[in-house]
DNA sequence: CTTATACATAACCTACAGGTTATATAAATC
DNA sequence: GATTTATATAACCTGTAGGTTATGTATAAG
């Protein structure tokens, strides 16, 4: 199945593993060695775990000699921050506004009289 | 297995259906059919979507006779945002400092001198 | 030259995701 | 009361995610 970029960076955040690593990259560039010791889980697994972040392109990778150094390229997570921060704040302000109006209409429901508003 | 909140957000952001519908819910409150209509799939595969969402915090349902009104909770997506932003934010600060120092040193790179900071 | 180190790859297993069709349930309509 | 509508649930299938152990490969160190 084809997946696009926003599914590939979603799903590789949905691993704690995952998200674990990236947190340690935010310290600075590292190699898989370095990357895998905090995590309870093989070495294959960390390998496959890298793979997933490197094609959803939350990482890179250069070799120097045996070593695999790792950095993060900050362009996807970006294009997904912009997609979830839009909708959170079109959310919230959305959620705000309905608590403002309950707070508003706080009498009337509790008279149970309805505003017209939310009459069928 | 036990997921945590981050988990189950993110990898039901993961689906482009499921984003899809919370797109649409965008526009307002909805119910189960309406939300049905854009997807090309059958109702019970909608009704788990809708579930995976619901596991997530992400949407609430109230019954309203036969019909299920479904309305975005903004609060996990928040959190969501508020990880992923904190992490771009930082990603491309730094992405940004090491291109600007790239930038700065641009005549040793094309003399292939190092600067001494990134010597071994 | 031999051994150790840093990784990847292969083969395998189990669980679950995401789709299907068929059926159930509850409410609305005729 | 019978039918239609809105939805869920069950049972099933296929593919893939995420783990394992065993093995391969290239570089570094002794």
């Amino acid at each position: 199945m084809y997946k696009n970029q926003l599914d590939l960076v979603f799903s590789a955040l949905a691993d704690p593993a995952r998200r674990g690593m990236l947190e340690q990259l935010a310290g600075g560039e590292s190699n898989v060695g370095t990357l895998a010791k905090p995590h309870a889980m093989s070495q294959p697994a960390i390998s496959k775990h890298l793979r997933v972040l490197e094609r959803a392109g939350l990482i890179q990778r250069t070799r120097r000699g045996r070593e695999h150094r790792i950095r993060v390229d900050p362009r996807p997570i970006e294009a997904a921050s912009t997609w979830i921060g839009h909708y959170a704040r079109f959310w919230k302000q959305q959620f705000d506004a309905i608590d403002a109006y309950l707070k508003a209409h706080e009498k009337d429901i509790h008279t149970n009289i309805q505003p017209k508003e939310l009459q069928k």
